[in-house]
RNA sequence: GGGCGAUUAGCUCAGUUGGUUAGAGCGCCUCGCUUACACCGAGGAGGUCGGGGGUUCGAGCCCCUCAUCGCCCACCA
């Protein structure tokens, strides 16, 4: 419990030790092993070009190594599994959002000195996977079947060696930092140990047992599934209405019948009664009488059961146990019969009489043609509703009774609870935090609902499970390889079924890690810190690695056992129009087409910031285009600052001379401050966006637009220290970007650091991730810059309204009171960026004769000299600003009247707003005596 | 049937403890002297924050309700 306490704890007693220190301490990286930075590049060309940069840099961090963690025992680390993608192909966009997810994470975490470890891998996706090779084998005219197990399994290999290396390939182009050293598939040797241990513990424990029950089952893919592979569809059908006769002594039909109401006439033919409801007094004299089954002439027995509605179709239902779910459950309460009609590619079998060897829907035809001729039928309606179908390759199921393997997920085992209540515990009791945080009630409501986990499958590719059996009927279950039955010693033959795919991938945290064995990365790694993935997948996944690993982890105590302390939900990656993406509508995206095109990095603050956590978002090219911008305007940025600094280094500034710096100096520094602290504090909370956002925003609509404007004056003068202002931001603002746009920003970075005075690591990518320490902060400056970037926006905005040319440099003479000093002292800069020339007056100073236009920004005044002015227009435009002025001081003032808001809002709030008001009011006076000079 | 989410500028979306006149990108209109950047710069138009009600001094944000769209879970003879 005291864990992420002492984490925190840690990073705090970090930060707060000098730079220098605190890079020693983050980074055991030493410059002089890692010096093989990118080559020096002479000049950087006018736009950035991903190509040229992106394959480069990947390989200078592979060769830093820097994406290995180092093993210390005195540090907290940092842990994340990759989510293993199948290998049924290539990634799609959703990956390239984990990626991007994934890697600004364990980035930031790597810049903040922590051992970080990112596990990559690939899922063998069973059934996925065997639709897949199948599909390839149709193409040449083949069956599974034709090859046999062994062949198909082998053939299923060589796609996955292709594949894996595809899409680790694609992970490195999308820029993941991820261990590949560690790379795991889960039919690896030791991922198949792991299953075996869970598989044996468990069925050791009575938690894994076979079992005959009703299961789902796809003719198509010949396998049983779990529930949460099942879709629903919406079906428009009929509901038929069937007489059932009844029958009297002697088995003789009677004119009475019972009527039942039927979507699926075909399962007739394995019908071993009716029921009713036994409150249903319409029936209550037939309870316990014969039917005759019309066609197949058997006799079935009339049952009571509370399971059937009266109200619903005739409250009599046809209780077919070996076709349905509901029925199979009648039928056992009941003592009936349980009849299975269908094979496994779900034709009619010997059971079904005349309609043997029919497809289902076949069946059902003939079955109603026959009905109608025996008059049977009585009539049909209209009707509505869902059927299960594969959510692999969308066949109707088939709901069948069968031996499988299952999971009880709600029995205590030896540790004293269910999986499921310990799973649902480790979130209600905080062990394990769900971001966002509404995804915890879905989590709860599935644990809660759980039912047992239908874990086989009649597969051939997966992890066969290990379970042999004799000839003499014996069951060997252990995790290696038997030679002969330990009992009689006969011959063995091992359970064909495999696991279901999510049993295995259920493992990831602590199997990649190396469990069962005691491995150092187990140690230490484990659990791992935060989890990521698409809340799609929270049930198949989410849940089973928090089920399953507390047991296999069980060792470690409540704490210590979770799979990981935080798990993100991200939304998916749908197309423009809001569709999803998938193959049969054609509209897939390849990620790496984008970045091919945008360049890697605006691809992945695209999608980061294309939505809120956890929301689906539409895939856009103009939000591509948008941050593929950003980044050549950052590489202009670093162009110029580089262009500015020529060939020397330039000393970091330092907070002791502070004052002797400039207005725009101190504002940006102390601005930089802001944003350092808002990043942190953003990405503490798993704000990823945001933050990401928050830097752009200070980079281009700060730095850029007003910083750099502004030292262009003084830097044509010689003056030197917007140079170190401009380096330090700009240092800064790459690091802060770096988890986001890890190419660009590691490119300029090197391309920077060696003109800085200071000790830089070798890479961007280890290098310290800033820390806020409240140097720079200045109030005063912020207030003074804010204030003149207000007055230059008023400049310009008469400029444009007046039309006055671009090539004219208009007087203009600012009457200024509070912020006099910051307009005097940014004269200049005004000059230069808004193309004038500007004095500052005090506020009731004469101006000079002539035509002016006004405008009032705060207590100053600004009046732009002009050729001749129109005084009708000008006094529209004046008297329509001295309506909005006058309605805004109306709505302050009686805001500020109302004596409960005087005593209940904060003081600040109040003091702000009367602020607001004198100006507003002084702005007021102003544009009276304007209207009235006219 | 139960639950969740969304609804903010023409489009795509931000807006986490309720606080002064609600933001961005794209698109649109006008302009562009100036070698960091036209993947750019400057200015502008454009929103009763889905409707209604409530709580509060104060609501895009909290509560109730309705509507539309989307999703999840369960059941569907």
């Amino acid at each position: 419990m005291t864990e992420p306490v002492s984490r925190v704890n840690r990073l705090l007693l970090h930060f707060s030790q000098t730079v220098a220190n605190s890079r020693r301490l983050f980074h055991p990286f030493n410059p002089e092993d890692t010096a093989m930075a990118a080559p020096a590049r002479k000049q950087l060309p006018p736009a950035y070009e991903p190509a040229t940069v992106e394959g480069a840099v990947y390989d200078m961090w592979g060769r830093g190594d820097y994406f290995k963690p180092r093993i210390d025992p005195e540090q907290e680390p940092y842990c994340i599994i990759m989510p293993p993608p199948n290998v049924t192909g290539e990634l799609h966009l959703g990956h390239g959002l984990e990626d991007a997810i994934t890697d600004a994470l364990v980035r930031w975490h790597r810049m903040q000195g922590e051992p970080v470890l990112w596990v990559p891998g690939e899922d063998h996706a069973g059934i996925a996977t065997q639709n897949v090779i199948e599909r390839e084998l149709e193409k040449e005219g083949l069956t599974r079947q034709d090859l046999g197990r062994d062949v198909f399994v082998e053939r299923t290999w060589m796609w996955v060696r292709k594949y894996r290396s595809r899409i680790a390939d694609q992970h490195k182009k999308l820029g993941a930092s991820a261990d590949w050293s560690r790379d795991v598939f889960t039919l690896d040797d030791h991922i198949v140990r792991a299953v075996r241990k869970t598989f044996v513990d468990l069925y050791n424990e009575g938690l894994i047992y076979r079992g005959l029950r009703m299961i789902n089952w796809c003719p198509r893919c010949e396998t049983a599934l779990s529930d949460l592979e099942v879709d629903y569809e919406e079906q428009d059908t009929k509901l038929w209405f069937v007489r059932y006769p009844m029958v009297g002594e002697g088995g003789m039909p009677l004119p009475d019948y019972v009527l039942v109401a039927t979507t699926r006439p075909e399962t007739m033919v394995a019908d071993t009664g009716v029921a009713v409801n036994p409150e249903d007094e319409r029936y209550e004299d037939k309870i316990g009488r014969m039917l005759l089954l019309p066609i197949i002439g058997r006799e079935i027995p009339v049952v009571a059961d509370d399971a059937v509605k009266p109200e619903f179709g005739t409250g009599a239902v046809k209780v077919t146990p070996g076709h349905d779910p509901n029925d199979w459950e009648i039928g056992q309460r009941h003592d009936l019969p349980v009849i299975v009609a269908m094979d496994r590619q779900a034709r009619m079998n010997d059971e079904a009489g005349p309609y043997a060897g029919m497809t289902d829907l076949e069946a059902r035809a003939a079955i109603l043609r026959d009905l109608e001729d025996e008059g049977f039928l009585d009539h049909e309606e209209p009707y509505r509703h869902s059927v299960g179908v594969c959510s692999r390759c969308k066949t109707v199921l088939q709901p069948i009774p069968s031996e499988q393997w299952w999971l009880d997920v709600n029995k205590p085992h030896s540790g004293g609870v269910s999986l499921s209540k310990a799973a649902a515990d480790a979130v209600l009791q905080g062990r394990i935090t769900i971001v966002p945080q509404r995804f915890e009630k879905d989590y709860l409501r599935w644990m809660d609902n759980i039912r047992d986990w239908c874990i086989s499958r009649q597969l051939w590719w997966g992890h066969q499970i290990p379970v042999w059996y004799c000839e003499n009927r014996h069951t060997v279950v252990q995790t290696t390889d038997p030679a002969s039955c330990p009992e009689c010693g006969g011959s063995l033959r091992q359970e064909e079924d495999v696991l279901d795919t999510w049993f295995s991938s259920g493992l990831a945290p602590h199997a990649d890690l190396g469990w069962p064995d005691d491995t150092e990365d187990l140690r230490y790694f484990y659990p791992t810190s935060d989890m990521q993935m698409g809340y799609d997948i929270m049930f198949f996944w989410c849940a089973r690695m928090v089920l399953l690993g507390l047991y296999n982890m069980r060792d470690r105590g409540p704490e210590n056992s979770v799979p990981f302390r935080t798990v993100l939900f991200h939304g998916l990656i749908r197309d423009a129009e809001g569709q999803k993406m998938t193959k049969s509508r054609g509209n897939v995206v390849d990620p790496l087409e984008v970045a091919s095109k945008y360049g890697a990095d605006a691809f992945r603050l695209a999608v980061l910031t294309g939505a809120g956590m956890g929301a689906d978002q539409k895939y856009s090219d103009e939000r591509l285009a948008a941050a593929r911008n950003f980044a050549n305007k950052l590489w202009n940025t670093a162009r110029f600052v580089l262009m500015k600094v020529g060939e020397g280094r330039v000393r970091r500034p330092h907070h002791a001379d502070q004052q002797s710096f400039a207005i725009e100096d101190r504002w940006i520094l102390a601005r930089l401050e802001q944003v350092t602290a808002d990043v942190d504090s953003m990405l503490r909370a798993y704000q990823l966006a945001e933050a990401a956002r928050t830097v752009e925003d200070f980079l281009w609509g700060e730095v850029c637009d007003w910083y750099i404007e502004f030292a262009k004056v003084r830097l044509n003068e010689g003056d030197e220290r917007p140079k170190q202002v401009l380096v330090h931001v700009l240092d800064h603002g790459l690091r802060l970007l770096h988890p986001f746009m890890p190419f660009v920003t590691e490119e300029l970075w090197q391309a920077l650091k060696d003109h800085i005075d200071d000790d830089m690591a070798a890479a961007l990518i280890v290098a310290w991730f800033p820390k806020s320490g409240a140097n720079w902060a200045d109030a005063g400056a912020i207030a003074g810059m804010e204030h003149v970037i207000e007055v230059n926006r008023a400049i310009r905005n008469l400029r444009t309204e007046k039309k006055l040319p671009a090539g004219e440099r208009p007087a203009v003479y600012l009457r200024a009171a509070d912020y006099a000093g910051a307009l005097e002292e940014t004269g200049a800069a005004t000059n230069f960026t808004s193309r004038v020339s500007v004095s500052v007056l005090s506020a009731n100073a004469e101006l000079p004769p002539g035509d002016y236009a006004f405008q009032r920004v705060a207590d100053t005044e600004v009046a732009v000299a002009l050729p001749q002015v129109d005084a009708s227009a000008e006094r529209a435009r004046l008297g329509k600003e001295l309506a909005e002025a006058e309605a805004h001081a109306g709505r302050l003032e009686a805001q500020l009247a109302n004596e409960t808001f005087r005593s209940k809002a904060p003081a600040n709030v109040i003091a702000g707003m009367e602020n607001t008001l004198s100006e507003t009011k002084s702005r007021i006076a102003g544009l009276r005596e304007r209207i009235a000079t006219l």
